[in-house]
DNA sequence: ACCTGAACACCGTTCAAGT
DNA sequence: ACCTGAACACCGTTCAAGT
């Protein structure tokens, strides 16, 4: 015991991980554009400027939500995995965290070298590895494996952004959606149009997936340069 | 001539295409967060509210202005090429457009639905369907397509972002991130470690191309399911 | 029909002042 | 060390009023 114990916090005390715990759950609840220092600052009982003794500004708010989201999926798959499997897998997960949280995906399509980027890299580039690509390749092919998740994370996520500010569910938009592209020229836009029909009834995870299953099958299919 | 003539408009009145215009050189010259209101009322000597009379509101504004661009890009290729090639070229004039432009590949990679976006896809998709890909697999396909074109605009406008906001051209910026990247922890991060000192010599438009190269032969190599 | 520009309801961020 | 909250310098958007 020794003389000079660390305080102990209250239980209502700031720290960081609380901030970007209440930053999740107001982007979840009101999406991206609901988060506001004000918002955020009475959902913790706090001034609006205290959250900056604990970050930076709001971008970085953003990242460290980003981050703790893709922490979590990331980790998630089982260690005796096939590389394939486990690139299947780091891509659903990240696929299914981007659907729960859309604020995320449109985050992360624009992230840069930052942090929660990294990780993707990271996990992703550790399998490619794995599978026996190259040291020339491995860079070009985990960044396109990136890419295209990334991609499809923010096109999903401006769905569900109109699904919000629309009122509707996903469905709804897509028939909404599907309906516009019907109204456009047929010589101009022959395959949007006959893509319009079937819009709402696609299965958004599957057609990831098979995204995903196109990247590996080019892996497999040797031919470097 | 007829007794009503159309009334000859002065040299400044305004007009969607006319604000449209100086929004891209705006947003050109000072960035994404550079594009308000004001700045472009200024810059078209008008009051700020009489955007709105043409504009819905910024977002269709925005939307514009990546249209336009995308316009330009997926009308060069030459027709009498072959579908591989001409998807080749859409990809690398849409890669060349959004690094002129990194706004509009910031902000495309979030359009959801909207027209520049399914100005993209058509264009793909008329090739994928050239190439011909079955039926049942050309939504997925040029989906997937254009979600990693996408995904690498967002990337890319990220790292433009940064540079600019640092004052540094895109080597500096990249020399920068390979700094952060080689203080990773080597255990959790050795992939992104290992890419972390060659990143700043980087091809980035090599490496776009090698990932479209990744997709095509992915869907050369037959197999369904 | 088209434009003006003040006004409104917000923002992110700072900072003197408190404990 | 950590927090408060008023103040600052902006935003997008609206709208009465003009031509």
């Amino acid at each position: 015991m020794p003389a000079t114990t660390v305080p102990q916090r209250r239980e209502s005390a700031l720290s960081r991980e609380r901030i970007v715990d209440a930053a999740i759950a107001l982007l979840d609840a009101t999406g991206e554009q609901g988060l506001t220092f004000r918002a955020l600052s009475e959902r913790l009982a706090t001034g609006a400027g205290a959250i900056y003794w604990h970050i930076d500004n709001k971008h970085a708010l953003l990242m460290a939500a980003c981050d703790a989201v893709v922490a979590r999926a990331v980790n998630a798959p089982a260690a005796e995995a096939k590389p394939a499997d486990k690139i299947r897998s780091v891509a659903l997960g990240l696929f299914e965290a981007m659907d729960a949280h859309p604020w995320a995906g449109a985050a992360l399509s624009r992230a840069g070298g930052q942090l929660p980027v990294v990780r993707i890299l990271e996990s992703l580039g550790q399998q490619v590895r794995a599978l026996g690509i190259p040291d020339a390749w491995q860079w070009s092919t985990t960044s396109a494996l990136m890419s295209y998740i990334l991609g499809v994370g923010g096109q999903n996520a401006a769905h569900a952004q109109l699904a919000r500010q629309q009122g509707f569910d996903r469905t709804d938009t897509m028939t909404e959606v599907s309906q516009a592209w019907l109204q456009l020229d047929q010589d101009t836009y022959p395959f949007t149009r006959s893509m319009a029909s079937s819009l709402p009834r696609h299965d958004d995870r599957a057609d990831f997936l098979a995204g995903i299953e196109l990247i590996l099958r080019g892996m497999a299919s040797q031919d470097p340069r």
